[in-house]
DNA sequence: AACTATTTATAAGA
DNA sequence: TTCTTATAAATAGTT
């Protein structure tokens, strides 16, 4: 627009194309920074040159990811719809298993029985002894095993406790058992490890499930970890 | 920039502002086209007016979506992360929540048991022997309503009955009783309407909570619903 | 990158 | 909003 008119059209000449690629860059970017001051307007300039390069301008009072959110609103078309919206239902399909699933244990739990009818509620019932039967097993199997290993237990414990007898009964017989002499001609006293026998309470497995409400109530079968 | 320079600075009128905003944003789109047609560039430009109006100039050789995507890459930055990966986290609570729901009914129903001490057993059975009894007080009830209900349409059907005996009664004593003379002076029969009693078996009620396995066992209990 | 003749954009007014 | 027009700004071609 100056030293004579041009075509608008594309330029063939490369290093021209470049050249007034950046003057017209800068000139746009110009009007664009004037006109957010002077009409107080937001501007979005993203451009990309024919060698793929990318410029942009934005004003200073927005970002570019709100210049996008609103364009998505204000066009009505999302753009990143595929993602999204697959997660959208997926999202929703999960809120409603859960929803199920917190239906059927609420019932189970005895609340909620209003949207059953009788034969429902006699089935309901059959199905908890079923299942009620099924943990009573389980509780008598646990039990099997805790006595079990209490008498594992208690085996190990007289164990050492003979083993410490006979210690202490060849030590009365030989007054220089478990001494040795050093370097020096001394003796030093070095009788066996007194093996420390603390019978320490284990603390109860607290892991619930969740929302299973507990009692207070402590298991009336202990477990006693032998230490060293 | 014409009968007098300007100040770059907000044009506080706002009719101006405006006039000026549209003479400025076409003289931008026409630059930017202008670019693009010359230096065979592309350019996005979306502007929000003071107004909150969006208005938007794309080269005709890509979409904003594409625009958009070529930014991302570009720039490196992940504009959609925050909603997507807020919906990530929120997907992933709901899986969990989910799993131990599932895990929560599958101990209900004795499945499972492997996780849970002796202690947690035995809670569990309290548990669900407490929720066995709410509903075996729920099964009375509906037995209960039941039973009031069966009553009811028993009166209601010997009241019929009884009211039909009357008027067969009264039939036999007057044979005219319900003849009617027309205008021929013939008689047009037209006794009382024969009531259908169809005793019909209602149908029990299908609505499973979702994943109650059901036996096939029918109530034992019948309900009579009276037709017409 | 700087210059500058010329075109183009546009502020103010109608 | 659009037209007009005097003038400011942008810029094509050159250095």
């Amino acid at each position: 627009m100056a030293r004579g008119k041009i075509q608008i059209k594309r330029i063939e000449n490369q290093t021209n194309r470049q050249v007034t690629y950046s003057k017209r860059r800068n000139g746009l970017f110009k009007k664009a920074q004037e006109l957010t001051v002077l009409c107080d307007a937001r501007v979005s300039i993203i451009m990309i040159s024919s060698t793929q390069k990318l410029h942009e301008y934005i004003s200073p009072t927005i970002t570019t990811k709100q210049v996008f959110d609103l364009y998505q609103k204000a066009v009505g078309v999302d753009l990143w719809s595929t993602h999204y919206e697959r997660m959208q239902e997926h999202l929703k399909k999960l809120k409603e298993f859960n929803a199920n699933l917190r239906k059927e244990i609420r019932q189970r739990m005895g609340e909620c029985l209003n949207d059953l009818g009788y034969d429902q509620v006699v089935n309901l019932i059959e199905d908890i002894n079923t299942s009620l039967s099924l943990i009573r097993e389980r509780k008598y199997k646990v039990i099997g095993n805790q006595i079990d290993t209490g008498k594992k237990k208690l085996r190990n414990v007289q164990e050492i406790h003979k083993n410490l007898m006979l210690e202490f009964d060849a030590r009365q017989e030989d007054p220089h058992y478990g001494l040795v002499e050093n370097n020096d001609g001394d003796y030093l006293g070095f009788g066996p490890h007194i093996i420390a026998l603390r019978l320490t309470q284990q603390p109860p497995n607290h892991c619930h499930p969740p929302g299973l409400h507990r009692g207070g109530a402590a298991s009336d079968i202990t477990t006693f970890a032998l230490l060293e």
